[in-house]
DNA sequence: TTGAACTTTCAAAAATTATTGAAAGTTTAT
DNA sequence: ATAAACTTTCAATAATTTTTGAAAGTTCAA
């Protein structure tokens, strides 16, 4: 009876999509290396009208108190959630990034940082290997030469990525690649 | 003394080099959402001089004959890995892509297929939700359409990316890209 | 067809990662 | 300074993922 009032006032289809929504990023997060519960609370404050607080979102994804804390945490760490001071209350509100493209550069600013630049770092440690001559040791030589200059380029494309103004990737990039 | 006459041999930098190439591997691919095992065994690979049987793998990773049978097959499916018989062996061979260029094609690819094109069907299926004039209902609207926007453009460039003749990417883009 | 040489499969064990919940910590109004 | 209203921390637990190893499966030479 409950549900049919709900279902009525609200639509079905509203709340099937939002779920759908929200699933599917959280999984998609996992297969990214990002949890589940940090991409699903992402995903939720990404469709949300307003500003959530910390029991909002621990009732709509059924998540304890401390996993929304931590992963709330994370997500402010990432540059992708930020707290929302609303007037006249106690409670700390949440919000994300609502322009995707801005979002979209977030991540890539924080992935070369996590990601790339370590490996470009441990790269270039390996290209002090003592030449010995050996085939074994040429080809160490020649396989890591040729990843790090994978690496350095890749990184160099994010950075140019992130350094645009808002619409370069849709629009400039877009064109380009025809 | 056993290990004292392989370092005279080899050289302790090769050894050295190669160990800390193939843990970096692996935990890059730990922080990508592939487990270890699969991306040491490519490193491995990527960086021998001839194509190895399982129990090179077996002895060089100290990995289990399950463990190097079902990651090697993973690394097959990913297309990335491929058996190369060798005359008068019995024994299977396996060799990975060598060509930095190429792997990047091909990991592009199977990531676009298995991880873009599903996200990209959802967000089809719900820009069928039923627009019932609500707030909440608008900016899921709004959201959904955004994210199927940068998907859709995200998967035209890896598509661009896929189809290049070789050296595509260090070449023309990096040059595009200044 | 047999059996030796290999590979694959898969249930169980181990390792890793995520989640909980309650105690400790913090902030703010009075 | 106190206490109510919150948030954070973290040890314990739960869930998930990876790894093992041995049995079952396959292939091939004789």
């Amino acid at each position: 009876m409950k549900v049919q009032k709900y279902l009525y006032l609200c639509g079905m289809e509203y709340q099937e999509a939002k779920e759908k929504f929200i699933s599917t990023w959280g999984s998609l997060g996992t297969l990214w290396g990002i949890n589940k519960a940090m991409a699903q609370i992402q995903a939720l404050l990404f469709i949300a009208t307003k500003p959530l607080s910390m029991e909002d979102i621990m009732e709509e994804l059924k998540i304890s108190r401390g996993n929304a804390s931590m992963n709330l945490r994370q997500l402010m760490d990432w540059g992708i959630v930020t707290k929302a001071l609303i007037a006249g209350e106690r409670k700390e509100f949440f919000t994300t990034e609502k322009d995707v493209q801005e979002l979209v550069r977030q991540i890539a600013k924080e992935r070369s940082r996590r990601e790339i630049q370590p490996v470009i770092k441990v790269l270039k440690e390996l290209s002090s290997i003592k030449e010995d001559g050996t085939t074994n040791t040429k080809e160490l030589i020649k396989q890591t030469k040729a990843l790090h200059e994978v690496a350095e380029t890749a990184d160099t494309m994010l950075h140019k990525l992130i350094n645009r103004e808002q619409h370069w990737m849709t629009k400039s990039l877009f064109k380009f690649i025809k």
